[in-house]
Order: C-alpha cells, then structure tokens, then sequence
DNA sequence: GTTTGCCGTGAACAGATGTTCATATAATGA
DNA sequence: TCATTATATGAACATCTGTTCACGGCAAAC
C-alpha cells in the first residue's frame, strides 16, 4: 500500500501539528506517543518524520508559532495614550487572544521544562519579551504619577499570573459571558496599580 | 543478594517519596520512571513496590499528603476579625506556606491531568475546599461592605492564581526578601478588593 | 505516455516502560 | 540458638518508545 488518495502535503502537515497541539495540551508532552499523533491524524508513525524532524521540534515549532503570533497581534493592537488606557488596553487583549487558543497558551506555559535548553532560551526571550511590554506600560505609568506601585516587574508578573488563571477554569457558555470576566478582571487590575 | 545491612522500612520510604516529590516536580509525572526513582533512592526497581501499590499512588499520596497539610495548617492559622485581616492573613499565609514547599505545589497545580479520574475528583475537592476559604473571606468582606466585588468567585480564582505566580519565579537570595515579595503582594491584593 | 518525485506503508531497531515474582539475606523475637 | 519476618535483589514479562528506511503507488510534469 502507498499513499491514500487525495492526501498532500499542505493539508497533512497542519493535521499533524493540529493533532500534535490539542494532545500535548490535554495529557502532556512527555505522556504523547509519535504513535497517538499519527493515529489521530490517520496514519502510520513514519509518514510524521515527513513533517517534523522529531518530537521535540513538534512541541518546540508549535510554541514558537504561538508566541511569534501573539507578539505579533500585540504590535498591531498596541495603543498609544495614557498608561491606564494601554493597560486596559492589554488586559482586555490578553484575556481575548489567551481564550481563543487554549491549548496554545497551556502548553506555552506548562511544556517549558519539557524544551531541550537551547529552545528553552529562545522561546524564553519570546516570552519576556512580551511581558515587557506590560512591565512597560507599568513603569510609565509610575513615572507619570498615575501607578503607585513600589516593583513594577514584581507587579507585572503578578498581574500575567492573574490573567493566565481565565484559561483554567473559564470555559464557553458558563454562568459568566467573556464580556462579564474581562470587566471583573479589569476592575482587579485597574484598582490593583491605582494610588 | 539481599536487603544491605541497616536499611529499614521507616527510613527507605520516605526516602522514596522525597526522590519521587523532586523528580516529578522537576521532569514531571510522565517523563519520570519508576527506574529512575529507584536509582535515586540506590534502590532496584522492584524494591519500590514495597512502598506503593504502583506509580499512580505514588503521585496521589503526594497530592493527597500536601492537601491535607494546607488545609491542616490553615485550619490552626485562621485568624478571626474582620475580612480585611483575614486577608491579610490569607494572603501571608499562602506566600510563605507555597514558597517553604515548591515541589509539592508544583506538582499540585501541574500533573492534575495525570491523576486517574477517581484521584482526580479527590484531589480537586480538597483544592477546592482551600480556594473556598478565600472565597468565604471575599464574601463576608462584600456583605460588610468594606470589599466592593461584584463576583467574589471570580476574584478569589484570579488571587489565587495571582499569588501562585510567585513560586513560578521567586528565589531565595534573588534582589527581593520574601518580606518584600509579600508586601508587593499584599498591596495589590488590598487594593484591587477595596472601593 | 512516460518519467519524476512526493507521500505514504510496514517492518525493523535498540532500548525503556510498569509490574511481578522467586529467591536470599539481615534483623527481630522466642 | 533458631525460626520468622521484613526488605532487598535480579531477572523476566509484554508492551511501548522515538526513529530509520527500503519499498511502492499516486499525481503531476514533460
């Protein structure tokens, strides 16, 4: 037997990282066998080397495509204004762009340690580079008297930590619409760097 | 050969969960092998089933155990008085408590999808059980009007994850004491419940 | 109509996996 | 001193692991 009909190569790829992502995401890298993946896709283990050089660079590219995205989506949104204008701004955004991609976002922040070091550093930049963005708009906004916050970097975290939180337990068609947790979490945030 | 001289059940045990509490917090549950637990402990595979039914109780007595000792500890440290104090002290409590045990609330928050579903609705009740603590302090400070939360639920989701952040980035030596971390913490918390 | 090369299969590999068990010794209690 | 028990070994098991590769058929290019 060969190749079944009608398959190419620009539809399988993204199955396989489609299948890649959604199972890492629910059971784990390092719980996900080469095998599971080709099942799910439908096929034998051999035909996933023709899209990925091994397992590792599936999870690596799969977080490396997510987080070149999201800065990407943050360089176009980005508003200028006054800080508390930015930074609702980025809550809003990140609760938004986090909830449409779940699965991206959990495996983002739980398969770190499962990168072979030298991508660990790399998607490692990634990230700061993106929660530096928020750490900015936190020091101007201290600087321009508007923040009282004593650790705008310590602040920065806390404020991603508390945003990342939605994605574990918010689920579609809850009790509580987007719209309702995007104005409880901004009234947190808000009050939280205010004087 | 056999058992080597001056090994005893009270001290090879624990010994085993201490190596199996730092390898799953550092690699994770899937990625660790009973082999590699054994050898940590200078022990043959076989010997560890001495000590567990198998790996799965291995991790849920590791759960289980740190649970049970939050919710312990809490039960002797919850202060009375007013909501803004028990706060407070939920707020302290939680930092210090997560920070003295990083490994066990590493493996509390990450290798859930790895309990079997029996374990899993254990464990997520006791979790629960915590986070309803801070829940009730929320409410009560909402009803005596000195918080100002329209979903006091909400809000103790988003403490929770906010506080849990620090484990993920903080330690010791680091350019903070966690007397500084907690007081950067306690001031956003403070604030973004207040009107 | 023939050739080319993409895209699969299926088998093989060397080693790792969780778990069980017959066996052997050291420590304990009689 | 001897029998018992607790605690370890080491081998075995069936299965799964990531990865490679010779092979073959399909579809498009000439």
């Amino acid at each position: 037997m060969a190749r079944t009909q009608g398959s190419h190569s620009d539809i399988t790829g993204p199955r396989v990282r489609a299948a890649a992502l959604r199972l890492f995401a629910s059971q784990g890298y390092a719980a996900v066998s080469m095998r599971k993946i080709a099942s799910e896709v439908g096929l034998q283990v051999g035909a996933l080397y023709n899209y990925t050089a091994d397992k590792q660079s599936l999870l690596f590219d799969l977080m490396n495509e997510h987080l070149q995205a999201l800065l990407e989506a943050r360089a176009n949104a980005s508003a200028s204004g006054d800080p508390m204008d930015r930074l609702q701004e980025f809550t809003a955004f990140h609760i938004r762009y986090h909830e449409e991609r779940p699965d991206e976002v959990f495996i983002a922040y739980m398969e770190l340690r499962n990168l072979s070091p030298e991508n660990f550093v790399v998607i490692e930049k990634l990230r700061d580079r993106y929660e530096g963005e928020l750490e900015a708009i936190l020091s101007d906004g201290v600087r321009a008297g508007v923040f009282d916050l004593a650790e705008p970097k310590v602040s920065a975290r806390a404020i991603i930590s508390m945003l990342n939180g939605v994605t574990t337990w918010y689920r579609r068609g809850g009790r509580l619409s987007l719209d309702e947790v995007e104005a409880v979490y901004w009234e947190m945030v808000r009050k939280a760097v205010s004087r």
